[in-house]
DNA sequence: TTGTATGCGTTATCAA
DNA sequence: TTGATAACGCATACAA
C-alpha cells in the first residue's frame, strides 16, 4: 500500500543546464511568483515596470523559451493555422501558399500545412486540424463536404474558403473576380478583330473555371446574338502545361478552329501557344489570340508574352488572412462574409 | 455490462454535446480508466482485444478526437516538424517544399512551415521551432550559423540540412551530386563542338553553385591547359530570369562571347535562352548552347527544350524525410551523416 | 501589484 | 490486463 511511494524529487534552487528552462526556473531566479512570470511574458499589463525588467532580463539570460505546447494546452487554443492545400504542381497555388505562409506569419501565427491529395480525405483531414487546437483554417483547394462545418463552429475556430464554391457552412469565402476577368478577356479577344472564339479549360471544370467561362460566354452574348460572333466550348484532360498542348494539336488542326481563344488558366494558355506555333505553325496573335488567366510568372516571359487576367497572389492572401484575423481576435460567430479581390488585364504580345 | 447498442445516440449518453469530447468521456461511457482509453488510441499492445474493440467503438460514436496539444505537451515531444525555407520564389524550391509536405505527412508527422525573408533571422527563427516541440527540423534553405545546433542536440531534435554547406553541428546534410551535374554539363557542351565556355550564375553565388561551377571547371581543366578549350566565368545579379535575361544582353553583345554556356539554375538559363534570341537574334544551339541545372517544368517546354541537370525533387524530398525519421526513432544522437541524390543529364534541343 | 492554488487533457509509473 | 495517480508547463481566478 505504498501511498507515499514518489520518487526523490531533484529541486535544486540553481538550474541544471541539461534541462530545459522553464517558467519556473526564470520566477525563482528572479525572485518572483511562476504566475508574475506568466504575465510578464503574456504582456498582462498589470505588472510593475521594475519587475518586468528584471523577469525579462532573467527570462533572456537563462535562455527561457516558452513552451507554446503547454501554453496552447492551457488556452484550449494554438497559435496555428490550419492550411488546407491540394494540386501544388500547379504554380499559382504554390505561389498563393508562398505569400500565405508570409501573411499568416506576419500576424503572429504559424502555418501548418496538410496537403490532401485524395479529395475524399478532404474533411477527415480538416477535423484533423482540430486535434492540434488551431486558432482558423484557410482552404485553399478542394471541397470540403458542407456539414463539417458544424464541427468548427462549435469550436469557434473560424474558416476561410479561398476561390472555391462558397459550400462550407459558417466559412467566409474569398474570391478573385472571375466575373470581371472573364469580362475582360472577351473584350480583348474582340478588339484584337477575333470573330470565331473558344473557351479551353478541364473538361468538367472547377468552381473557379466555370465562372470565369460562364463571364465570357455573357460578355459576348450580345454579338453571338447578332450572329457578328461564333463561339466554340473547348475541353482538355488535364488542368495544365500538357492538357493546353494536347487539346491545342487536336483543336488547331481543325479545319474551323477558333481564332480567339480565352484559357481558364496560364499554364493551359502556354501549352496552346506551344502547340500552336511549334506544331501549327501559326502565328500569334495573326492567326490565333491567346489570353489566359493568373497570370504566373511564365506568362511574363518574353518567349510567350502571355496577355492575361492577373489575379495578384500575394493580395489575395493578405485579404484572406486579413479575414481570418478579423475572426480570430474578433467576436464569436460573426457573419459569414463574401470578399472578391479585383482582377485587371495585362496586355502582352498574344492578343 | 451492457453492451452498448448501435442504436444508442447521444441522447442517453452522460456527455452534454456543447462540450469537446475527452478521453475521460470515453472512458465514462466505455466503463474503463483514462489509462486505459490512452492506451488503446496510443496503440500500446498490452490490452485485451475485448475492451480495446468496446473503447475504439465508444470513441468513434461519442466521435472522440484526441488533443494532440495534450499528448505533446505530456510527451514532451509533438509530431510536427519544422520546415525551415526562404526564396520561395524560385519555383525548385517550390517544388521541393511540395514533396517535402507529402513526404513528411506519410511518415505520420506534420509540416509546421516557416519562411524566414531576412537571413539575418535564420538562427532565431530556428531555435523558435523548439518552442513547438518539434520532433525534428528540416532546413531547406538559408545558413544557419553553426553554433546553434547545440540547442537541438541537447534537446535530442534532428536536423537536416538540404542542399547547403554542412556547417550545422550534428546536422545530417542531404545534397544533390553537383559535382556530377557540373561535369555532365561540361561534358554536354563540349560534345556539342563548342570551344569558349562560361558558367553563369549569381555573382558570389551559393553554395551548390559554386560546388556547380567548380565541378564545371575541374571537367574541362585538361582541356583547358591544352589550350584547345577557353573559359569565362560569368555572373548575373539574380539567380532568376531576369538576371539571366541581363546578363545574357550584355553578355551575348559583346565581341568574343562564349558559345556555350552552363547556368546554375534552370531559370538563368531560361532568362539567357530568351536574351540570346530575341534580343541578339543568335540561334540555339547552333550559335549558343545552354545547359540548366535542375529540370524545373518550364525547361522541358516546347518553347525552351533546355538541356539540364536533372534533380529530382521527390526523390530528393523522399531522401531527405527517411533521414529524418531514422534519427527521429533512432538512438539518440546517431552519427551525423552526409546523403548525395544522382543527378542525370536531361537532352533536349538547346545543347 | 504580486502570490497561491488549481486545472487544462494526456501519458507514464506503479500497484493490483 | 487494468486502474489510480502523478506529472508535463503554463495561465488564470482569487486572495492578499
Amino acid at each position: 500500500m505504498g501511498v507515499g511511494g514518489k520518487q526523490q524529487v531533484n529541486k535544486d534552487a540553481t538550474v541544471p543546464d541539461n534541462r530545459v528552462i522553464t517558467s519556473a526556473d526564470v520566477a525563482r531566479e528572479a525572485g518572483v511568483a511562476r504566475s508574475t512570470v506568466s504575465r510578464c511574458l503574456s504582456g498582462d499589463g498589470r505588472i510593475s515596470e521594475e519587475t518586468r525588467q528584471r523577469v525579462l532580463e532573467t527570462a533572456e539570460r537563462l535562455g527561457y523559451q516558452i513552451n507554446q505546447i503547454a501554453r496552447s494546452m492551457n488556452r484550449r487554443k494554438s497559435d496555428l493555422v490550419g492550411l488546407v492545400t491540394s494540386g501544388l504542381e500547379d504554380p499559382f497555388r504554390v505561389q498563393f501558399l508562398h505569400h500565405l505562409i508570409s501573411a499568416i506569419q506576419k500576424i503572429g501565427y504559424r502555418p501548418l500545412v496538410i496537403d490532401v491529395s485524395e479529395p475524399e480525405h478532404m474533411s477527415r483531414s480538416m477535423l484533423h486540424l482540430l486535434q492540434y487546437q488551431v486558432a482558423g483554417v484557410v482552404v485553399t483547394s478542394g471541397s470540403p463536404s458542407p456539414e463539417i462545418g458544424q464541427h468548427f463552429i462549435r469550436r469557434n475556430v473560424p474558416v476561410v474558403l479561398v476561390n472555391r464554391a462558397g459550400l462550407l457552412e459558417g466559412a467566409d469565402v474569398v474570391n478573385c473576380d472571375n466575373e470581371a476577368g472573364g469580362r475582360l478577356a472577351a473584350e480583348a479577344l474582340l478588339a484584337a478583330g477575333k470573330r470565331h472564339l473558344g473557351f479551353l479549360n478541364m473538361s468538367g471544370g472547377t468552381y473557379s473555371g466555370n465562372a470565369r467561362g460562364e463571364a465570357f460566354v455573357a460578355a459576348i452574348a450580345p454579338r453571338l446574338a447578332s450572329g457578328e460572333v461564333r463561339f466554340t466550348p473547348l475541353g482538355c484532360r488535364s488542368a495544365d502545361y500538357d492538357g493546353g498542348f494536347q487539346a491545342g494539336v487536336e483543336i488547331l488542326g481543325r479545319p474551323d478552329a477558333p481564332d480567339g481563344i480565352f484559357c481558364g488558366k496560364d499554364h493551359i494558355a502556354l501549352g496552346l501557344m506551344d502547340a500552336a506555333r511549334f506544331e501549327l505553325g501559326l502565328k500569334i496573335p495573326q492567326d490565333l489570340a491567346v489570353v489566359g488567366f493568373d497570370d504566373i510568372t511564365a506568362s511574363s516571359q518574353r518567349a510567350y508574352g502571355l496577355t492575361t487576367i492577373r489575379q495578384c497572389a500575394e493580395d489575395l492572401a493578405e485579404l484572406t488572412v486579413s479575414r481570418l484575423a478579423r475572426h480570430i481576435s474578433g467576436p464569436e460567430g460573426g457573419a459569414m462574409a463574401r470578399a472578391v479581390l479585383p482582377v485587371e488585364l495585362i496586355r502582352r504580345t498574344s492578343a
